[in-house]
DNA sequence: TGTACATCAGTGAACGCGCGTTCACTGATGTAC
DNA sequence: TGTACATCAGTGAACGCGCGTTCACTGATGTAC
């Protein structure tokens, strides 16, 4: 019998190759990881580094798929901590905000600039991708099947070719969505990218000298988006 | 009396180098500008390229430089070409829209991650900066100054602390907006983060999967938001 | 209790590479007179 | 028309650097019997 290896020591670092990696992100962009580094920074030579991740795209990938489960994480927890739709709805959004901005790195990693010379897989990336967004549609389904949110008059209906490319893949690959009306799905979507929009020019600083209070700013356009579903 | 410099030629090496190091923007990444690697390209060795650009952050800040302006250009372009001040709102805005989509790297250059160890020289970005937008700021308020374009109740009131602080810079720096009310600034900022998130989502492909027709999806938001404002 | 063995994280030297930048220089071109 | 001169884009060699990756290896640790 081979002997048990130490796993807690090889997760550890695992972990610490993750995390200084992540730090390189923070100081010389995403494209500035370097096993040579990571090893210099951990006391280690670099050829070691091949014991844990093979090739740096290994690296890159873990980073992905953390990124994607800590953005997505940290959404449904805001979401767990209330039963209130319209709170879901706003300590949502605010998750978004506040993990990308803690994450700024991270977040760029997913929604940002590619990697050169870097190819996620996208049998594992791609699943991910949707994870962040899932629970935000599944509140805004909850509160429309109890009546509780009403879809605006100037959203009642879809264009027809957006509905088409939608219903090709929503109700398919998600059969929970089966009676989610389209106009849910679009207003949900519309949403993500006026989030998106504020936290991409917030964490790279333009927003802020543009309004002094981002987090005001912000609150306010979740609030507006919320009373127009009549959602209180 | 010195002999007369070929400044046509002169000229022209200017704006291949730049033309060389965008086309590596694309390629690499906005970090993946290499001197060495415009030389090859061009046929010269790399110390021929210090008679244009004596260091490599020269070089990026004349494409910061141009990247301001090619955006702002198209905007102001798009807005001369009609009286009608709807119609200028939602040309300006596809101006935006489809200059990133055509200049990826340049728009990520300007509002994406900055250059590792490049630092903007403030004094010359600074003032650029706020070029794209401020056509934008003009046609809301000429519209409003000929009572075309009414704020809506929502946006009646802004917010003291952000008022307060958009007083401090607006009305001194910029004179001309001195009647401008705080709620047109306020809207037109929405506008602006509203505009980017599609544009951040879509130039790196996450909204086209989303919505099939992004174009469909940006006009209705933008025709919406001009709809609130009763611009017609 | 002692010995032979398997495991495997980490070592150290080496590879070939591309990078930004410096330096003294060359050689074509045009100007002055 | 001819000659001496100034300009200056581009050359070629060299610098020191950090990178990803490979390879044969070492040496500590734990297991089997």
């Amino acid at each position: 019998m081979p002997r048990s290896v130490d796993n807690n020591a090889r997760q550890a670092s695992f972990e610490t190759i993750k995390a200084i990696a992540r730090q390189q992100m923070i100081e010389n962009g995403t494209a500035g990881i370097s096993l040579r580094g990571i090893a210099r920074e951990m006391n280690i030579t670099a050829p070691a580094i091949y014991n844990y991740y093979p090739r740096l795209d290994d690296l890159i990938t873990a980073l992905l798929v953390d990124a994607f489960n800590g953005l997505a994480d940290a959404i449904d927890k805001a979401i767990a901590s209330t039963s209130n739709q319209r709170d879901q709805m706003i300590r949502a959004s605010n998750a978004y905000r506040n993990w990308a901005n803690a994450n700024k790195s991270d977040f760029q990693l997913i929604y940002g600039n590619p990697i050169p010379n870097y190819e996620a897989p996208r049998e594992v990336t791609v699943p991910l991708a949707t994870r962040p967004l899932v629970s935000f549609y599944q509140v805004m389904m909850q509160a429309y099947q109890q009546g509780k949110l009403s879809i605006p008059p100037d959203y009642a209906s879809v264009p027809k070719n957006i509905e088409d490319f939608v219903a090709g893949f929503l109700y398919p690959q998600y059969p929970q969505t089966a009676e989610m009306p389209m106009s849910l799905y679009y207003l949900m979507t519309l949403l993500w990218t006026r989030i998106h929009g504020i936290v991409m020019l917030e964490i790279f600083g333009h927003l802020e000298p543009s309004v002094g209070d981002v987090d005001t700013f912000f609150s306010r356009e979740i609030a507006i988006f919320l009373d127009n579903l009549g959602l209180s």
